[in-house]
DNA sequence: CTGAAAGCGCTTACAG
DNA sequence: CTGAAAGCGCTTACAG
């Protein structure tokens, strides 16, 4: 291992004059830093993050926290697994690099002391542990947060516009002709608003058209994957055979949604149109003709990075910021004769 | 930050004691290093790594090289996903954290370049990119490394056991009273061997049952997603439309090539019968009844950990590691009227 | 059983 | 424009 010392002996400078050449600061004449720079080159020298970390105090490591209790799919969430790649990415553009910060690192130790222990500097928060205790010491530890899902008081969320999605839905049936609509819901939280919003949304829609949207439509499956989906369509379809349309807050639960209903004998869109959410590869190759929203996993990796490096350096972060879904237009809702097009 | 000193300072112990105390190790009597622990505990003293490390040369990092070129599916893998959350709970258990390797981390620090800026204590190779020349440097450099997928002269690789996957199908097919049998591949190459070394299997295996595999029956794919297997399938078919059966190296492509046959208006498994590999997720949900292989992810990341902390720990580690993979049964495997059950 | 000294590789004022 | 000194927080021989 090569380090300045050696450097500083090769060249006939000092230390600090090395070091200042190699970050590009300092009042060093151009012929000095060329020559230091090209020894260093020649010498194939890496500098030594620990030591750097050590006196400056900057680790150049990003935090992320992603449980993924809800789809316990972890890296192979639909949205977060595309969302980290696009985020590693830009991270590393930057010369950051990620860190994993877990539970149960090191006998349980908190994320908080895990950032601590790493000199963590900033993190992002994909996806916590519903009601973490700890996210609010995060917002409150002074590290830079950023976080792309939940809502967590004192850290900016780079989020899709569930709302106007739901709105979207919405008007996409009423277009096209569909009056009794359900809503196939997953549990409802006011942190972790995907559902929620996606409902608010859908339901004011409905509204402005002069329908009020009916409860006994709304029915709130207890989980987000397939079965879930099946056990909630069968209890809505049960309690309202008259709806003709509905939307469901994901895929996951759509496909379990349809299977339900294939199972009963109908037919996807003649007999009831479906639209989901999060345009998920692991259910359009089943589903190949299911309308959706896709997130935009690569926007909202990329305005997350933004914000946190910009929160690194000192510039206050927005409360949160909007990202727009969406709609994927295939063949699963089906057209009353209405003349609007779409 | 509470340092070391502080704790010296409240305890009246000298820095080195603390250390020792808070370690684990040297000569402490048990009550002075009862009160050190509790005094650390109370005052919520978190040590500093990069501090650790600048003195220990030991970072507690493993870096991970995930390129996946091949499929371009990054975290969301079918393989690499899973495999990658395991191994990750694993390391983190003994008190390591993972660092993804990146070739454009800043300004296009090279792989080893980037470990000792780190200090990486070892490398998980998941998928490097097709005979990348920085292995061999990475074998040679002395960082003790695990590979799950591509051969490596030098690194121990832990990886199913194709061969035996491939002789699994033969018999599979041939049990069921099939004789022309096709066989979908995807690219061949020697250090990365999942195809050949499932194709390998599949041959022997029906060699051994006196019946000479056809090469005109093998039709390697470009790629490893659907529309090369739906390419691959076309062709295949066009060329030997006798077969009624055919094995395919991977789910992903198994999929476009079922797409094409049943354009082409065959019924599986009547017309013919299929077998794949991986257990996709993504396509499992689109062809529920596909036979297939999984894989042993957890089993194989787990078995990358231990070989790799015991690399770090001095133990030289075996040259390749296999992993059974499991026939999966479902029923796109036709039988033609034999008596040996399967 | 405990501590004084030196060192890990870097950077930050400060002096000249 | 360049360098001597001190410090970041920890650990490792070594001495007693």
């Amino acid at each position: 291992m090569i380090t300045i010392y050696d450097l500083a002996k090769q060249t006939g400078f000092s230390a600090p004059t090395i070091s200042k050449a190699l970050n590009g600061n300092g009042n060093l004449s151009g012929e000095t830093r060329q020559t230091i720079i090209e020894a260093a080159k020649k010498a194939g020298y890496t500098a030594n993050m620990a030591a750097k970390a050590l006196s400056t105090k900057h680790s150049r490591l990003i935090g992320v926290i992603m449980e993924d209790v809800a789809m316990k799919r972890g890296f192979e969430h639909p949205l977060f697994g595309g969302l980290l790649n696009k985020f590693r990415h830009e991270i590393e553009m930057a010369g950051y690099d990620l860190l994993f910060l877990s539970k149960h690192f090191n006998d349980g130790m908190s994320y908080i002391e895990h950032c601590r222990y790493r000199d963590v500097e900033g993190i992002l928060v994909v996806n916590p542990i519903d009601d973490d205790p700890e996210m609010n010491a995060l917002a409150a530890s002074g590290i830079p947060c950023v976080s792309t899902n939940e809502f967590i008081p004192g850290i900016c969320t780079v989020v899709s516009d569930n709302e106007s999605a739901g709105q979207m839905a919405a008007r996409v049936f009423f277009e096209a002709g569909h009056t009794k609509i359900g809503f196939l819901g997953a549990p409802f939280r006011e942190n972790s608003p995907a559902a929620l919003e996606r409902y608010k949304g859908f339901k004011t829609e409905l509204e402005s058209y002069g329908t009020d949207f009916d409860e006994r439509y709304l029915e709130v499956c207890d989980a987000w994957w397939d079965q879930a989906g099946y056990d909630g369509m069968k209890k809505l379809y049960e309690r309202c055979p008259d709806i003709t349309a509905v939307f469901v807050v994901c895929d996951a639960l759509a496909f379990g949604a349809m299977k339900y209903l294939l199972e009963i004998g109908k037919t996807i869109p003649d007999d009831i149109s479906v639209i989901g959410f999060d345009d998920d590869t692991t259910v359009l190759k089943a589903a190949p003709n299911l309308c959706t929203f896709r997130q935009d996993r690569d926007k909202i990796a990329q305005l997350a990075s933004e914000v946190l490096l910009q929160a690194i350096a000192g510039v206050p972060s927005p409360q949160v910021v909007r990202v727009q879904a969406q709609y994927i237009s295939r063949s699963s809702v089906r057209r009353f004769g209405r003349s609007i097009p779409f």
